[in-house]
DNA sequence: AGTCACGGTTGAAACGATTCATGGTCGAGT
DNA sequence: ACTCGACCATGAATCGTTTCAACCGTGACT
């Protein structure tokens, strides 16, 4: 078998040489064509084709400074939320001819670190990115090196940095509130870490839904922390399956669809009844939340425009601005809502 | 509001100059700090925390050559199938410390020349990707100049190229005989663009498995082209209730699971009943096909260890091997399986 | 004939890192 | 006193582009 071909790439001069002009003819060829004469041009041009020649990019970028490329970076690639986000980006950096590049954190701050790195090095214009912890401080340091950075799904602490943001406390309060009417006076919170800022606030949504119910959250409430994923869900469903006393039905609420699948999953094999026995919330409304055994009831987001807008405001880098967009509820079948109304 | 700051990024000479060292040194106490002295490095480390000095890693790549950086271009980003194999990847690089970077091509030979070419700029060590195209040439091309290839889910055409892929024929043949089996003589293939080499080899499958039934395929079979979404099987759907003829139920076939889902949409919407009047099989297996209205039967293809091995051939990088897996049917309630056997 | 403008082309400087041959210093060994 | 290594640090050369001041030849105008 051959070794691999690792024989030097042409470069710039070869194609000059080959085609008997200079390499800043070359060049001009390349990015200004107009500027060449239309003989000198076509030399130009066959000599590349001959040589299989790539203008080298690092080059490039050395002399230039930076490439038209956005990079992104999600908790988690496998969540349709942040694909759907990440869509959104991209339509929205098409437009201008910008590029994207994508990358999954997996929650992991140093994996975070890692390709906030790797992106800066690789010359992006800006990142997109979903924080993956609460420090601030190395993503101001990114702007401060001239790297437009956009909160992704959470509202900026400062005023430096740009964000794009759904409401979660007002989401997480409109699905507590719509529990609370369908009768329930238990909550279960299948959440994530707090250090992951969307985490933290569903809760205090919750809390805020209950208080204003007049009930007491320590009592009401019951927060399970659980992975962001489907296993987390299963995890999770079997924890209030255990806990449960005897005493009426209970309602989790699920951080994320991917976990209410879990959830939704475990209930079905172990034959709880939903929402007879246990009522089911999620949040994001996947693609497919409608068309599961139990369709589900979720918190709608406004995900395309999500990424949209943070690809705009890459794109166009002027101050930092901080845009909110509001979800909405999407009652389903899981939570008891479509007959008890 | 302040002008995004431009300011220059400071350079390993301002590092130098501030710790009153060479250059030299400065790279020596980033590559090899065991070179340096003590004192000197920790001088060295102070001017670089001050400066906040990054590498500029165009610099480095020109003068290296490469960094340890893989590209994958997939068909689609938001589908669960492909980013179960970008997952798979990323678990496999970063065994060997090296990174991901995700592209999606949406099927369009464009957009895929696009980002091949970005990635080689970028220079990176090596590119896995599903092809949007029948066109190898630039394929071996970018091979040729010394970027490893791996085609992803398509074995390869040409001895040069590593490929990893799923057997599309036999998966396709076994979903066709299993709905032959429950009794249907006539099928509906929902399918993709043809110049997909994934699409044409589930037509042939099915066509395989027609002919092996005794039937003829010109016949049995009508094929559908649709976009590979929901959408498309939303289109294709209407389409099947559309050509209906009364006789009997009919048997529908979608090239994946999200084209199954469409189907399985605007089934429910106009109140027909699956597996009753429309049997619907998928592909891909994703993870909730379990947990829909009416569970899906689908083809299981080993997801996470096509994006493995596609990343381990590139690490590895020695001769092009060609890695065939093999596809599961499982059988669901939206095939009439369950029940009719 | 002389001047000017202009399209086309040139070639060297610059970008920021890595590498490596060279040089300097110090202590040990003879 | 002198040589020799060991250990550190130096700085020039290098990677492949882009950019821009300078140059050249030609044709038009005075």
């Amino acid at each position: 078998m051959p070794q691999p071909p690792r024989r030097r790439r042409s470069s710039i001069s070869d194609v000059a040489r080959l085609a008997g002009v200079s390499v800043g003819t070359v060049s001009n060829v390349l990015n200004r064509p107009q500027r060449v004469s239309a003989a000198t041009r076509e030399r130009v041009q066959a000599a590349i084709a001959e040589l299989q020649f790539v203008p080298n990019g690092s080059a490039r970028q050395l002399r230039v400074g930076s490439v038209t490329t956005a990079g992104a970076i999600v908790l988690d690639l496998t969540n349709p939320f942040f694909t759907d986000v990440a869509r959104g980006m991209e339509d929205r950096l098409a437009q201008d001819d910008w590029t994207l590049m994508v990358a999954s954190s997996e929650e992991a701050p140093e994996r975070e670190a890692r390709f906030r790195r790797l992106f800066e090095q690789h010359g992006v214009q800006g990142v997109a990115l979903v924080p993956s912890s609460e420090d601030v401080a190395p993503l101001l340091a990114l702007h401060e090196r001239g790297v437009r950075v956009v909160l992704l799904d959470r509202p900026s602490p400062v005023p430096q940095l740009a964000s794009v943001a759904v409401d979660d406390v007002a989401g997480a309060a409109m699905a507590a509130r719509h529990l609370l009417a369908q009768g329930h006076r238990r909550l279960v919170l299948l959440n994530g870490p707090r250090t992951i800022l969307q985490c933290a606030d569903r809760s205090a949504g919750v809390v805020a839904a209950l208080t204003e119910a007049g009930l007491d959250p320590a009592e009401a409430l019951e927060e399970v922390t659980v992975t962001l994923n489907a296993a987390g869900g299963e995890r999770g469903a079997r924890e209030v399956l255990a806990r449960r006393t005897g005493r009426g039905p209970v309602a989790v609420f699920c951080v994320n669809d991917l976990v209410a699948l879990g959830v939704l999953r475990t209930l079905r094999r172990e034959g709880v009844d939903v929402p007879g026995e246990v009522a089911v919330v999620g949040y994001d409304d996947v693609s497919y939340a409608a068309e599961l055994t139990v369709p589900l009831t979720s918190v709608r987001q406004p995900t395309h425009d999500l990424g949209w807008t943070a690809a705009d405001l890459l794109v166009r880098g002027g101050a930092a601005e901080s845009v909110v967009f509001q979800p909405e509820l999407v009652v389903r079948e899981s939570s008891g809502g479509g007959a008890a109304g």
